[in-house]
DNA sequence: GTCTATAGATCGATAGAC
DNA sequence: GTCTATCGATCTATAGAC
């Protein structure tokens, strides 16, 4: 084994335990939030030492905000590739449903999706750096999108198009909040196609 | 003073300390979270000692939920009021913009009541009670009032009033956890008057 | 680069004086 | 009932050996 060798494989070992550390961090930070999240647990999730965690991320915030931006890149990846599908579809009441029971299908049994937002939201008062840049990587994106999609069907007749994707947007995003997020599923049930048949009537019914 | 009179000073005093801590509490669980939150911070906000924090809530977990459900029960209250002013109006077109520019000023400005919802929501995973709380004493209140109110007006032709006022809610929450707890307002800026309008619009002319 | 061991501060919670 | 003082655990972060 040559030098250079050596050297490669100790990057790649470092590079390897970089990954197990952001990892480990995200588990622990989705489940407990910033406050709740120890380096111990971290460094414990990741099976490696307290101190290699600090050499590679330097402190507790720093590696919150890596683990975050890894994940608010992950969404907005999931974001673009919504970007395609424009199905060959003609009828925009068929598409809007079919892409609203999508939306819902993809978040609703999601899990670790749920616990993201609920990061998001709950830390954005002490790191509203972080909130800005959901907003700017995935909330943004997704509004432009179906500004566009909108935007491109006249037929719908649609006088506002961007204040009508806010009003979409906020009814799949406060209908997972509150059945699933807020655990309200038992106390005010309600299907959720029967929210999206009156949101996609409501559009194209106009 | 006689003995009686030194009880009842005493069991004001007590009473006196019982509401600081509160107060103290509340406003550090809605700064800093329950785990950002310590007892010496809440004993030093509310100026009492943590010996006395913990005899009056046992443990902070108690205290907490204690701060929780005073501020659910302030909130229920909040919703209730809205139950009278069914205006003399007759153009539900008219009413229901006027409710929806209602709920929007009272919570746009209202930095309390988004600092409340960010941990209703940020806690709802380790406190699941608390999230039903919410949902059983504000979500579902609100949204029974409102259904009532759509229902109550057969000219609108509703479909599907219940999920109509999830559509209605949804639009409200969604625009200001977007423009204001997540800082969205000067990356995907929008008037809440048009959001109003667009939905208000939907609604009557569906 | 990675580990063990530990410093120094702060945590939740309590004992004991008044 | 309320305080000061303190306990033991846990916290973030680092020093020093390998």
């Amino acid at each position: 084994m040559t030098k250079s060798d050596r050297q490669i494989s100790e990057r790649t070992k470092s590079e390897a335990k970089t990954t197990a550390i952001l990892s480990g961090a995200m588990k622990e930070f989705l489940q407990n939030g910033y406050a709740g999240t120890s380096m111990d647990k971290v460094a414990k999730s990741a099976r490696v030492s307290k101190a290699t965690v600090y050499s590679h991320f330097g402190d507790k915030e720093n590696l919150f905000n890596a683990v975050m931006q890894d994940l608010v890149k992950d969404k907005f990846q999931q974001v673009m590739s919504l970007e395609k599908p424009q199905s060959l579809e003609q009828d925009p009441q068929v598409v809007l449903s079919g892409m609203m029971t999508k939306m819902l299908a993809n978040i609703q049994n999601n899990r670790s999706f749920q616990d993201f937002m609920r990061i998001i939201i709950g830390e954005s008062g002490r790191f509203p750096e972080l909130a800005k840049a959901y907003v700017n990587n995935v909330a943004k994106p997704t509004i432009e999108i179906l500004t566009k999609y909108l935007k491109s069907h006249p037929a719908l007749e649609l006088a506002d198009p961007e204040a009508t994707v806010r009003v979409m947007m906020g009814t799949m995003v406060y209908f997972v909040m509150l059945q699933e997020m807020l655990h309200g599923k038992d106390i005010v049930p309600l299907e959720g196609d029967r929210v999206i048949k009156t949101l996609t009537d409501l559009i194209t019914e106009g």
